[in-house]
RNA sequence: GCGCCCGUAGCUCAGUUGGAUAGAGCGGCGGACUCCGGAUCCGCAGGCCGAAGGUUCAAAUCCUUUCGGGCGCACCA
C-alpha cells in the first residue's frame, strides 16, 4: 500500500468517527482545554478581587513559562490590571492568586513571583488522569468545537490550467488542506475550493501553443509558438496524445483566429492532471469552481450593476472605474475596459471584476467566513479585493487573504532554476516522486505561511536522523513497536480504568504528560492563528519528550503495575502524534 | 519612487495577542544502556535578535527613522 492510499483510508475513517460524534449531540467529547479552563478560572479570581470590572477586564493570557521554577502555566493579568487601576501589580496578584478556585482549576499549587507573574502548579492527578482521557477520546481528542459549525470556505491552488501545478502549488495546497482539517478540528463547517481558471486570453494562448506543437509534429518544423505562450514539454506531450486524424480535424476547424478547439481540450486536460496531482499529494476539493461560469451564468454582469447600484463606479476614458481609493486601496481600478472596437459596444470586464464577482458568489452561498490563500505575485490585489467586499456591503473579516511565499527548491546548496515561461521547473509530481507525500507535506509546514522557504531536496530525500520529518513518525512507530513487543512477550494490557496512573512520576514521564495536556490548546491557536507550523513544531517537542522518556526508562519490563500505565501513556503519545499528524495530512506509519 | 513581506547561532528557521535566563534542527567537536527500534539520547562550542532612537514595570515582539533582501505597483490574468 502506498503512503498516500494508507493516508486516504486513515482519513475516512477519521471523517466517519467524526460524524458520528456529532451526530451523538450530547456526547461531551469535545473537551475545553486546559488553558481554558484557567483562562475561566483566573478570570472569576480577578472579578472576585474588586480591583476589576467585567467591562474593564484585560484579555487573560496563559502561557507557559520557559523557565521551570515558573509553574506550567503563567499569567500576566495583575500587572495589566495593575497598569490600568494604579495599584501595585504584587498585591493584585496576590489576591488573585488567593482567590483562584485551585480544585476546579486543577491545580496543586499558585505562586505570586517577579513584577506581579501568577504562576500555576498544575495537578500531578490531573496530568496523570488526562492520559487516560486521551485513550478515551481517541480521534477525538483535540477536536473543539469553538467554530460551531460556522460554514467557512477556504480556496487555495487556484492555478491557472496552463501546465501541470508547480511547488508554490504544492505549498499553497499543503497549507490549505491543513487549514481545513484544523478548521474542522476546532468545529466549523469547512469547504475546499479550487478557482481554475477556464476563460480568457490566458486559456487562449494555451490553446495556441498546443496549436503550434501539433503543427511542429506533422510538419516537422519548428514550433512557432505565440510570444507570450507556454513552451514547456507537457504540451509535446499532449500533442503526441492527439491522434493523427483528431488533429487534422482540429486543426481545420481552428481557423486563422484560431485556439479555441485547442483551448478547450488543453483546458481540460490540464485540469485533469491537476487534480491528479492534488489527489496524489493526498488533497481533495470539495468544489472546483469554473471561472467561465460565472460569465456565462450572467454573474459578472449583474455584479456589475450592483457595483453601480453601490455607487462606487464612474466612468473616465470610456472605461467604467471602482473606487477601491475611498475603501483602502491606493488607486482605482478598471472593472470594465473601454471599448477597443466599434463605437458604443460595451467594453469587456476586467479579470478584477470577475474575481469580485466570484466572491460575491461566494457571499450569496452563504459562507460566513471566506479564506483565500494567494500567491505573493498578488499580495498587490488585496487591497481592491477588500475594497469590493466592503463595497457589496460584506461584514470587514468577512475575507480573510492569506499569502504563501515563494518556496525556493535547492539542491544542497545550489537553488534549482525554476523558469515557468521556458518550462523549466520542478512540478508537484516530480516533487512526489522525489521524496515522497510525507515529507513534502511536512516541510512545506514546518514554516510560518508568509516567510519565505528553502526547500533542500537532498536533505528531503535523506531517510536519516538529518531529516527532521522522520522524527515525529519514529515517535509513532516506535510507540506501535513498544506495544507490538509487550503482546509479544504475553502481557495482558489492562482496562483503562485500572491503570494507576499515580505511578508516572518520573521528570520525563511528567515532561511528557504536560505536552500531551497542551494538545488541544495547540489546535486552537494553529487554526485561529491560520499557523499550522505550531502543529509540527508542538509534534517535534512532543516526540523529543517521547525518545527522551523512552530512553530513560523501561515499558515492558517495568515492575508490572508501572509497565502497565506506561503502556497506557506510551498509548497517549501515539494517539497524539497521529492526530496531530493528521491534522498535517502526513501518515503515522507504525513500521519504518 | 510608492506599497506589502522578511532581517534571530556558520546554514535553515521557531520564539506563545509585549513577559521572567532568546530556542530547535542541520553542520562542527566529544560522549551513551550486552536489555522494549541507535531514523534515538546526552554534553560542548556558537548571539549586541540588521542598525539607531522612542513607548513602559517589562521590547526579538509595538512606534519612528535607517540599511540590506523578496514581491508587487496594467483598460494582463
Amino acid at each position: 500500500m502506498t503512503t498516500w492510499t494508507s493516508w486516504f483510508i486513515y482519513s475516512i475513517a477519521r471523517h466517519v468517527s467524526i460524524t458520528h460524534w456529532r451526530g451523538c449531540g450530547e456526547t461531551p467529547r469535545v473537551r475545553e482545554s486546559i488553558v481554558d479552563i484557567l483562562r475561566g478560572a483566573v478570570r472569576d479570581a480577578a472579578l472576585r478581587t474588586g480591583h476589576v470590572q467585567e467591562g474593564s477586564l484585560p484579555p487573560v493570557v496563559i502561557e507557559e513559562p520557559r523557565a521551570a521554577g515558573h509553574g506550567d502555566f503563567s499569567t500576566n493579568i495583575a500587572m495589566l490590571v495593575a497598569s490600568q487601576s494604579g495599584l501595585k501589580a504584587r498585591e493584585v496578584a496576590e489576591a488573585i492568586a488567593s482567590r483562584l478556585d485551585r480544585t476546579s482549576a486543577k491545580l496543586d499549587r499558585v505562586e505570586v513571583e517577579g513584577p506581579g507573574f501568577v504562576n500555576m502548579f498544575i495537578s500531578k492527578a490531573h496530568l496523570q488522569e488526562n492520559a487516560r482521557q486521551i485513550l478515551q477520546d481517541g480521534d477525538a481528542y483535540g477536536t473543539l468545537n469553538f467554530g460551531k459549525g460556522s460554514l467557512v470556505q477556504v480556496e487555495f491552488v487556484s492555478a491557472n490550467p496552463t501546465g501541470p501545478l508547480n511547488v508554490v502549488s504544492a505549498r499553497a495546497a499543503a497549507v490549505g488542506d491543513s487549514l481545513i482539517r484544523l478548521l474542522k478540528a476546532c468545529g466549523f463547517e469547512a469547504r475546499s475550493e479550487f478557482l481554475t481558471n477556464d476563460h480568457g486570453t490566458q486559456v487562449e494562448l494555451l490553446g495556441r501553443s498546443l496549436q503550434a506543437r501539433v503543427e511542429e509534429l506533422r510538419s516537422g518544423r519548428p514550433a512557432e509558438i505565440p510570444e507570450e505562450g507556454y513552451r514547456g514539454e507537457y504540451l509535446v506531450d499532449l500533442a503526441r496524445e492527439i491522434s493523427s486524424e483528431t488533429a487534422l480535424q482540429m486543426l481545420a476547424e481552428a481557423g486563422k483566429a484560431g485556439g479555441s478547439k485547442f483551448a478547450k481540450f488543453a483546458v481540460e486536460r490540464m485540469i485533469e492532471g491537476q487534480r491528479k496531482d492534488l489527489t496524489d499529494f493526498g488533497v481533495s476539493f470539495d468544489n472546483w469552481f469554473r471561472e467561465s461560469s460565472l460569465h456565462s451564468s450572467g454573474y459578472v454582469e449583474e455584479t456589475l450593476a450592483t457595483l453601480r447600484d453601490s455607487g462606487f463606479l464612474y466612468e473616465k476614458d470610456g472605461a467604467e472605474w471602482f473606487k477601491s481609493s475611498e475603501l483602502g486601496d491606493e488607486q482605482d481600478r478598471v472593472v470594465r475596459k473601454s471599448p477597443a472596437g466599434q463605437e458604443g459596444a460595451a467594453g469587456e470586464p476586467t479579470y478584477f471584476l470577475s474575481d469580485v464577482a466570484y466572491h460575491r458568489n461566494k457571499f450569496e452561498r452563504g459562507f460566513e467566513r471566506v479564506i483565500d490563500i494567494w500567491g505573493p505575485d498578488h499580495h498587490g490585489h488585496v487591497p481592491r479585493m477588500q475594497a469590493a467586499a466592503r463595497a457589496l456591503g460584506y461584514p470587514p473579516d468577512w475575507l480573510e487573504i492569506l499569502i504563501v511565499q515563494w518556496v525556493r527548491l535547492m539542491r544542497g546548496k545550489e537553488p534549482v532554476s525554476m523558469s515557468k515561461r521556458a518550462g523549466e521547473f520542478v512540478t508537484l509530481s516530480e516533487l512526489i516522486k522525489e521524496v515522497g507525500v510525507d515529507c513534502a507535506r511536512f516541510f512545506f509546514l514546518m514554516r510560518k505561511v508568509n516567510s519565505h522557504l528553502d526547500f533542500d531536496l537532498e536533505l528531503a530525500k535523506r531517510q536519516s536522523d538529518e531529516n527532521p520529518v522522520y522524527y515525529v513518525q519514529y515517535g509513532h512507530a516506535r510507540v506501535s513497536s513498544v506495544i507490538e513487543f509487550a503482546r509479544e512477550g504475553g502481557v495482558e494490557m489492562c482496562g483503562l480504568e485500572e491503570a494507576d496512573l499515580s505511578l508516572l512520576s518520573q521528570p520525563e514521564e511528567l515532561s511528557l504528560l504536560r505536552h500531551l495536556i497542551c494538545y488541544p490548546e495547540q489546535v486552537r491557536a494553529a487554526c485561529l492563528g491560520r499557523e499550522p507550523q505550531k502543529i509540527t513544531s508542538y509534534l517535534t517537542g512532543l516526540a523529543t519528550a517521547f525518545h527522551q522518556f523512552y530512553h530513560n526508562h523501561r515499558v515492558v519490563g517495568a515492575e508490572p503495575n508501572l509497565m502497565q500505565s506506561r503502556l497506557l501513556l506510551v498509548r497517549a503519545v501515539k494517539t497524539v502524534i497521529k492526530n496531530g499528524l493528521d491534522l498535517l495530512g502526513v501518515s503515522a506509519p507504525d513500521k519504518m
